[in-house]
DNA sequence: CTCCTATCTTGACAGTGTCAGGATATGGGC
DNA sequence: GCCCATATCCTGACACTGTCAAGATAGGAG
């Protein structure tokens, strides 16, 4: 390109613009659009077209970037397992650095992302939508079971028990609580329920909940 | 038509008759039709028109039995909580009487319906589709709670952390099985995999497993 | 025997996902 | 500075879905 022409236009090209015939990145706006649609109207109410109209598109216009439906949710999918690690990350950052405390940190991250994002987090882990043979999906996806893996590890954890006992303990209070089933914990305030989490967590550790 | 016609049918007309103008029994074959097509199709890709043509009637018919298709789900969920349920009592009839021991059996069986039922144990669980606040899905859901309660408090537990810890194990085993993410477990033989999800629900036990 | 009511069917409508074909803008080659 | 190959997006159509209205049929009460 030659010189300051006023050509270069921002990536998202003003929203309320008269809309042009170029999105300028449709696919980061369908994707986004569709991850407030499933928030909005949940995973049994999403439709395809609803997310063209809210980015703002024509109904068939999703198709060229994403193929069809289940490519659009293998995406979305993609970066929700990107965002549910993210989560744990958070968690992780403010708690103390022994890994009990690290694995811990990890499960209440896990709870977060599925009472912040109840319907992507069905999306993940119950949804048969998405392509989970898909390459990106499936890398985003191993990332996150590598992440508890290692940490059991580092928690002194051994055998299959030892992974699979945590793992299902966090999966099913996430669950439960982004279904709003466990209201004896769900209705807590945030204080007092981090710490009931944390002591259900502890107990299922390796060793107990016990410094070795 | 006058005497004779050979006319008592009987409540469910020969499956291969040719098919009356009343089915005699649609209510329930409705329900059975719809389980039948869950486990086939699965969740999102149920289909209530469908359903009718299993059942061998027309497309509208469901309605006047369950109103529309919410209300079909809503009255399959009430009955899938009660055949969970039964599957957890099938399991405490094997095992032995003390408390822990029942308990146990109990998120065996949980796991039990998961496993064998996995699209209607999402129904049950994660749908969004039945009405949660009709009378008889009510009742059926809440009994299946009142059950674990109880058997907690038999077992010793006596906060709320003892129920949530042992429902989460449970409830978590069962979704990540169901949804064959939890291969590790999931692929054992029968036998392995049972000791193996008793050890793991036995260690969020009130006691932590010990008889007191 | 008659009629009332529950049961089931047919037909229509709006909304859905997907495909085919046409319109429009972008960037690279000249 | 121009032109066109290509990516991007739109319009229109099809089969399928859930739901409603109106009609057909059967069972049972009187």
């Amino acid at each position: 390109m030659t010189q300051d022409a006023p050509k270069l236009r921002p990536p998202a090209p003003q929203p309320t613009a008269a809309r042009p015939y170029h999105h300028g990145d449709l696919r980061a706006a369908l994707l986004a659009a569709a991850e407030a649609e499933l928030a909005q109207r949940g995973m049994e109410g999403f439709s395809l077209r609803s997310v063209a109209k809210r980015a703002g598109v024509s109904h068939a216009a999703p198709a060229h970037h994403f193929g069809d439906a289940k490519g659009l949710l293998t995406a979305l999918a993609a970066e929700g397992f990107r965002q549910f690690l993210a989560a744990q990350g958070a968690r992780e950052a403010l708690a103390d650095h022994d890994p009990a405390s690290q694995l811990v940190a990890a499960g209440l991250g896990y709870v977060d992302f599925a009472l912040a994002r109840p319907t992507l987090f069905r999306l993940l882990w119950q949804s048969e939508r998405p392509d989970f043979s898909d390459a990106d999906l499936l890398q985003a996806s191993r990332a996150a079971y590598s992440h508890l893996i290692d940490q059991v590890a580092d928690a002194g954890g051994r055998s299959t028990a030892d992974e699979a006992a945590v793992w299902a303990v966090a999966h099913g209070l996430a669950d439960l609580l982004a279904a709003g089933r466990m209201k004896s914990v769900g209705s807590l305030p945030q204080e007092a329920r981090d710490a009931m989490l944390t002591a259900i967590i502890r107990r299922s550790l390796p060793t107990g909940g016990v410094r070795p």
